[in-house]
Parts: structure tokens; C-alpha cells; sequence
DNA sequence: GCCAACGTTGGC
DNA sequence: GCCAACGTTGGC
């Protein structure tokens, strides 16, 4: 199984919007980069787990866990012309873009800020902390896993 | 609002 | 296929 951290504008769609959601699920649309989308369709299974960080807001970081519910399938916000993710050049018989399905799954105690994160030298090599790193979605390795959700819940 | 980083676009 | 310009991301 693979770990995972998605990033997500709370603003936009928060981890408490997760959790408010009927079913506590929610399809992760709008990726439009194709690093990340082949990320989705060759290496996210079903049960894996992930991060949800929150990004471009006062204080940055992880809230909680969530689980991949549903594998990599189309997006269909690229087909929608209203959509802000409206893709002109993809086609509906060979559909460009993918999205998955991702369910809360865990709250931390303990809002896990990027400073936090920054602090802990056995993160240091994590994407999430590189200058410029813009990948929506990141993997992350066991043993970050691990630190970071002792962090979450209390240390 | 600034700016570094980096993916994408498009002219050649 | 190169690479400069441009656009986006995201922390600060």
C-alpha cells in the first residue's frame, strides 16, 4: 500500500467540507497535470491512504487522513464547459484527465502545521517542503507517514 | 502582492 | 527539438 498527500485550497474544499459530505466521500477533480495524473492511474489503489494538506492559506498543513474509495477514472468536469476545468482538447472516447474518489478517514488531534513539518529534520527530504514543488499530489514515504501521524496525534 | 520555481506553450 | 516567454502555484 502507498501514502499519499493531496493538497487542496481550503478555501476551495476544505477537510471539514470532506467530513460534511453525505457519504464523507468526495471525486478529487480538477488535476491538470499530467505528472500527477499518471500518478493517479498507475499507482493509487484502492485503500491507499493520504494526507489532506491544506495549501495557499494562513497556516498550512495536514488535518487529517483520507482513503482512496475509487481508482483512477475519468473526470468529467473536463467535458463541462462551465467548469473552470473545462478541457477543450479532450475527448469524450479518449478522455485526458482522471480523478479518484477519496473518503475521510481519520481526524488528527493535532492540526499538523508546514512549520511542524519544517522543524522535524527526518522530513526534510519530503516533496511537500521543496522550494517550488507544485505537484498537487505527492507520494510520501512509510516512515514520513509514520512521524507525521504521530504528530497529528499528539506527539 | 511579491517572487521563486517550474510546467507548458509556441516560434523557429 | 530547442528555448524564451508566459502562466500557475504556493509560501511568505
Amino acid at each position: 500500500m502507498s501514502h499519499w498527500l493531496l493538497k487542496s485550497e481550503p478555501d476551495v474544499f476544505s477537510f471539514d467540507h470532506l467530513k460534511a459530505r453525505p457519504k464523507k466521500t468526495e471525486p478529487w477533480n480538477g488535476v491538470r497535470n499530467y505528472q500527477v495524473r499518471n500518478m493517479m492511474r498507475d499507482q493509487m489503489a484502492l485503500g491507499d491512504l493520504g494526507f489532506f494538506y491544506h495549501s495557499s492559506c494562513p497556516v498550512p498543513g495536514i488535518a487529517g487522513i483520507v482513503k482512496i474509495v475509487k481508482e483512477a477514472y475519468p473526470d468529467h468536469t473536463q467535458f463541462d464547459p462551465a467548469s473552470e476545468y473545462f478541457d477543450a482538447g479532450s475527448k469524450r472516447e479518449e478522455p485526458r484527465w482522471l480523478m479518484v474518489d477519496v473518503k475521510w478517514e481519520a481526524d488528527f488531534k493535532t492540526f499538523v502545521t508546514l512549520d511542524m513539518l519544517r522543524a522535524e529534520p527526518k522530513l526534510a527530504d519530503m516533496l511537500i517542503l521543496r522550494r517550488g514543488n507544485r505537484l498537487s499530489i505527492t507520494e510520501v514515504q512509510p516512515q514520513h507517514w509514520d512521524l507525521i501521524c504521530k504528530l497529528g496525534n499528539g506527539g
